[in-house]
DNA sequence: ACAATTCTGTACCGTTCGGTACAGAATGAA
DNA sequence: TTCATTCTGTACCGAACGGTACAGAATTGT
């Protein structure tokens, strides 16, 4: 037929994610992509389409990754709370090590959820599935009883959702490591 | 001397501030502000020096401004819960009534602490002085025997700004009052 | 060899951006 | 009045942006 691609699409798409992550949507330029995704402007859009597309497209893998990592964590064996707490640890270091990291729907929601509708739509569906996740540990954790028979898994699990929010926006700025896991305990302590 | 300005400067500063809090600081152009500061280019480089001076400024008036209305509310007579209870609940009403606004350091947090370090280290500050008026309430509500003897007051407080910081992330897509107020009460349920 | 496709690289386009310059009207103090 | 200052309005600048076009090299199947 013709000449393959000469680079890996998923690869790309993951480097378009973390610059992404890293400075948002608008600092983000068409330059700085295709010098961190390592291909031509030519490439990009006959991949991708344009750079509106592609960051739909990192959201979309966006979604579909720290889900899946959330729901192996969170039915991980042992007490919930300590999943849970595993967790919230892990994205914690996994945003300290990406450079800059942080969660990309905190600032897609931030940046562009108040001025598009689409965004916004899809950052309502996200927190509801990470909600979702959330639920379903603090039931099974009420059913051993090791969550407290007072707790509304629901708004516990929302509570949870709208901290590792505040979460992502602490560790743009907060770097000790110790005062965070402090933080995580703290907010663990509305399960008992 | 000469003509005084025809405009009222802390006003025009106040409507710049909302309009960075709406759409945050590279969202909003030139051309934003100057209709919604009612005033000229001219005007606007005359009296308040280039957009990042101006955004600056936004900055230094909404910490002000915040702290001062955070204070007050904290250091209302009564049980501490109960006020910030309140205070929160205010915050939540008066996101909900600026269209599109919520707390602007979550928004330069977000946009700009990762590439600009003076923007984090003004961030860095907010969140220390925002954790101070929580930790002198909470050690109020600790003498009161309101809050737990096992509370520990200054990790409480820090948890407490960045449930804050969450709450005006999840204010951008999430408007049920209900459910926000649920959150509330979930995260007040720390100081057990 | 040939055709089809994708690559790299560069050049270019229209638009918008932040910022400046300037002309003329308005206003107030000396 | 006169002068200094600030206003409004418009026009303009250089730079950067997203996006397109195109030329030529490279790589595959037929």
């Amino acid at each position: 037929m013709a000449r393959p691609k000469g680079f890996d699409e998923a690869a790309a798409l993951r480097a378009a994610m973390e610059a992404f992550r890293a400075r948002g949507y608008e600092a983000t330029s068409l330059t700085d992509l295709t010098r961190c995704m390592g291909i031509q402007k030519a490439s990009l859009y006959g991949t991708y389409g344009d750079k509106w597309q592609l960051f739909l497209s990192a959201l979309r893998r966006y979604e579909e990754v720290t889900l899946e990592i959330m729901e192996q964590a969170l039915q991980q064996p042992g007490p919930v709370r300590v999943a849970i707490r595993d967790y919230l640890s892990g994205v914690v270091a996994e945003s300290r090590c990406a450079a800059g990291g942080g969660c990309l729907f905190t600032t897609a929601t931030v940046e562009l959820a108040p001025r598009d509708p689409e965004i916004a739509e899809r950052s309502r569906h996200y927190r509801e599935r990470m909600t979702g996740v959330y639920r379903q540990a603090l039931e099974r954790g009420k059913a051993t009883g090791e969550v407290g028979s007072a707790v509304d898994a629901e708004t516990a699990a929302a509570f949870l959702t709208t901290f590792q929010y505040g979460l992502s926006v602490t560790l743009k700025t907060e770097p000790d490591a110790a005062t965070v896991a402090r933080l995580i305990d703290a907010a663990l302590s509305v399960l008992d």
